[in-house]
DNA sequence: CGGCGTATGTGATGCCGCTCACATAGCCGC
DNA sequence: GCGGCTATGTGAGCGGCATCACATACGCCG
């Protein structure tokens, strides 16, 4: 067996799939290797492509005007990426890039529209796989509406706890490299502040700093940081955040004024 | 022909299905109208179930904690929505509201999910449906990463009349009767800046307000406000402009130089 | 091992935009 | 019309956070 067959086999999307049609993706597929910090798809480079991600991290980025680079999405191993591009022809203008050495199975258009049309569960899948990318982004924007950088960066952290996260000694390692610009470019923020935030965290117990490396000490804090899901009336009354009837068990401290001491 | 059916034929994603198919579907589907404001669905209220508007205007929303609204989508006759829920059973914490008197088709989850796996055309026209919703939703994360409030007000305006805009005499009205609070709850700032920015693009001949209405006269200085005109082409010290030769990666001298003159 | 570039840390300064506290104006039901 | 509601307008005050300008630490590579 060829190691790529190998690496699209753990891809849930084809994980149903009969073996010949296996083989005969696999066969029209492509093989490429991208070394750290190289771009794996351009804006203007509109291929019509999809991308299973073998091995590596890859992240998907935009540039605004001035420079800044909002990220989208990180993807790790066995997530497919780029998919709507074969979809629809809308101008993309958004670009990927391996933030780890990284190397992905490229997916011609055709072939996955092929698949699309004549295999239900690849259908569904693929219908699955960009309804929860919607539901995270959604998640993530409602998150970044009327919310402090300290709130936003503290949803990040549980975000990508709950998505990179690997067991440490004293907590929970995030298990991407990523630098104080990067999660800046999450969170719509500034290097400078993320850095005074996460020194923040430091002091109060909750993280553990490294190199490019985050240990998530408790994140009981980052949780009563955000508020947690409290159910409100519908009407313009002031939201007493008492009567909280039921198995979510949180203290109600200072929800959104934040004074750091 | 039943008045159901006639609305369920407008929606596109039907229309390529067969007739008896159709009528099949119109058995099953439920009718329901909502009153000015009410609720269509909650979020504890998870029914199994997605929507077609027929005639009024609804808007998705989210609320946080501290009460505030955040407007995740609007939705237009003949558009569908509330269909992810049938898709996983992820916990919904939206929920969706009419803005102006409305009337929907129910569809029961199970009906849908029968028709996606049966129906290759209905299959892949859900699939992008939710494709184009996530790609509305990403452009409006970057549109409000970084940005001022003032050019998240321009984007706003723009989509607007790009999604429910109708000529009028000295420009286009945006076709939805929507209060300062509203436009805030989509870009995520408060009903006074709001009101004053507003105010601001009036006095500039950039629109023209009236009572939950907006003429917008000149949508080429909101244009401006984003960024649109200032092709950001290699002209500066930006190093993605680089050539990339075929399918070779490129070495990577640093991931994205982020540099401001 | 020394040099260079990136990653991180820290303070001063200024302004955008949120908060709070009002005033005014249309709309609607009775 | 009258009272009440919602939508809109306006200002004072200030706090968060972006910006700018540095210093330091760590890693890579010759």
């Amino acid at each position: 067996m060829s190691e790529r067959l190998w690496y699209l086999k753990r891809c849930s999307l084809f994980e149903r799939i009969s073996a010949d049609e296996l083989a005969r993706l696999e066969q029209v597929s492509r093989w490429r290797k991208f070394p750290r910090g190289s771009m794996i798809y351009f804006p203007e480079n509109a291929a019509d492509t999809a991308f299973v991600l073998a091995t590596g991290r890859v992240k998907l980025c935009d540039l605004s005007v001035d420079g800044k680079e909002s990220i989208l999405a990180f993807i790790e191993p066995g997530e497919m990426f780029g998919e709507l591009a074969v979809l629809d022809q809308s101008p993309q203008d958004e670009f990927a890039t391996a933030v780890e050495a990284s190397s992905v199975v490229a997916i011609p258009g055709d072939v996955l529209r092929r698949m699309i049309e004549s295999m239900p569960s690849v259908s569904l899948g693929i219908t699955k796989l960009i309804g929860m990318r919607r539901r995270r982004i959604e998640r993530r924007l409602k998150s970044l509406l009327f919310r402090s950088n300290r709130q936003r960066l503290a949803h990040l952290l549980l975000d990508l706890v709950e998505q990179h996260g690997r067991p440490a000694a004293d907590g929970v390692e995030i298990g991407v490299k990523l630098s104080h610009q990067d999660l800046a470019g999450v969170i719509g923020s500034t290097r400078e502040s993320v850095t005074l935030l996460l020194g923040e965290f430091q002091n109060e117990g909750i993280v553990r700093l490294g190199r490019q490396k985050i240990v998530v000490l408790d994140d009981e804090p980052l949780r009563t940081e955000i508020g947690l899901p409290t159910k409100i009336k519908a009407s313009s009354a002031e939201p007493v955040a008492e009567e909280n009837k039921g198995d979510t068990p949180w203290r109600p401290r200072y929800p959104v004024a934040r004074k750091r001491s």
